[in-house]
DNA sequence: AGGCACTCGTGCACACGTTCACAAAGCCCA
DNA sequence: TGGGCTTTGTGAACGTGTGCACGAGTGCCT
């Protein structure tokens, strides 16, 4: 489930205010969502809380981890050393999260040799060897749209599976990898749509609480 | 739909490749979908190809930008001038798809005054200011976590009612808000998860065409 | 003009995800 | 020990989104 994720969130956040246990209730409350499905997710890991309780904060958050893989860290290698691909590799948040950067590559000789974020930059050349010495699995694609097939290619030919792809095109690649995709025009034609509906119906603002934020994928 | 900004991002594609007329199945290779998906979709926006041979490829692009609401620019403003700011705002795509920078805030004093992508950095004082002279409807936090809800109520304060958040935090506003959460660490771990499965499982490689390729929200 | 190949539009069945509602199960306290 | 309160786990209803299949309309070729 895609929602596992930001339960892992807000257990580990809650478990650092020192909550030993938490309820579905409050769990559906923290995070926008209903308590019912917040049991039956749970429930997918064949999880267990206490009834009359609640869910053992740690416990959980050492399940999720470990339904989501992240018993270990998992490098990722950046393709793209531009704008985004220097913020990426700028954020510490990743490493935090066990997805320590373990190189950053692009084709412009003027890039290479730069520092980001504590990381060199290399040439994209050197692919192979860096996904082949940190055993690499997944690959971050930073660079213009038209360079991102070529980028695909390239990550999937030196083995890796996985890719997080930020230029706005498809990308073809063997189905055996995954690829997932972060359009932020996207995103924002989204809010825009939204914002034209608001504009051409009478527009009645309702002030309710919080809850429901969408995130994108599927 | 969510589906619409990615058909429009083809049809884009194609009219700049003069291709005039397109099907749906041909719509839906392209995108990685189901081509009665495609016409279904297509048909809710009342539109209408001709049938034995598909749709007009100019006039589907103005009906779905009509639909999208991008018949006019719509503004946005950016808080937070850090790493993630500073791509966004140096970042040339958005304002060619309709959402130019109309400016970029932040609260630390030696980042005001700087100037990126063209726009100079000004104090979040100046935020109401910004929002009403250029009618700015969305905004971008690209602050930090900690400084993500306060961002939000300041944004909604000066009137903003869409709201674009890169911050790894559930947002609380008012539900007329419209929020939507861009979460690189949980793509990150999504990916992750299909790793382990891949691992665990005896990982057995299929090496199908292009298709599926998942983006975020909902 | 007629036939044929093609493609849209859509009714329908199915599968999935969401939500409700409730029984089983645990805790606490008398 | 037993009753009441709380909260989980889950079966069943519901709504939505997906995909198939086919009728209907269109263009082209003979
Ligand atoms: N910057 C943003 O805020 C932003 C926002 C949304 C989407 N994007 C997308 O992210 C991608 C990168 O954006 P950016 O602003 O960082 O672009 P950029 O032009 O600043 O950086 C692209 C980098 O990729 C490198 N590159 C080019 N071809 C390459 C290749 N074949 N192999 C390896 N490296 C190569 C270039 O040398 C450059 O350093 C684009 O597809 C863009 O559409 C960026
Ligand atoms: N950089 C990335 O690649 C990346 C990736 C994923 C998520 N994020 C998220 O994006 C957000 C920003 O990341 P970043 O790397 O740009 O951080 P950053 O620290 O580089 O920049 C944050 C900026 O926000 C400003 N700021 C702080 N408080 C503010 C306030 N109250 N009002 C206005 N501005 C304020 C700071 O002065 C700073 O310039 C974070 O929440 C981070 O988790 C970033």
């Amino acid at each position: 489930m895609a929602r596992l994720p930001v339960y892992l969130r807000i257990l580990s956040e809650q478990a650092e205010l020192e909550v030993e246990c938490i309820s579905s209730d409050r769990l559906a409350e923290l995070c926008g969502a209903n308590a019912a499905k917040v049991r039956k997710d749970l429930s997918y890991l064949g999880s267990y809380g206490t009834r009359g309780v609640g869910y053992e904060v740690a416990y959980l958050v050492y399940q999720i981890r470990r339904e989501l893989g992240l018993t270990h860290d998992w490098p990722v290698v950046i393709v793209g050393a531009g704008h985004l691909g220097q913020a990426l590799a700028g954020y510490g948040g990743f490493g935090e999260r066990g997805f320590p950067v373990a190189g950053v590559v692009d084709i412009d000789p003027a890039k290479v040799g730069s520092v980001l974020g504590g990381v060199r930059v290399r040439h994209i050349d050197e692919l192979a060897q860096i996904v082949q010495a940190r055993r690499v699995n997944i690959g971050v694609i930073a660079t213009p749209t038209s360079a991102a097939q070529e980028a695909a290619e390239r990550l999937v030919a030196v083995g890796v599976t996985s890719i997080l792809n930020f230029a706005p095109v498809v990308l073809s690649v063997p189905r055996s990898i995954e690829v997932r995709k972060v359009d932020l025009a996207v995103e924002l034609q989204i809010l825009s749509y939204h914002e034209q509906r608001k504009a051409t119906t009478g527009g009645l603002r309702s002030v309710g609480g919080a809850a429901g934020q969408r995130s994108a994928s599927a």
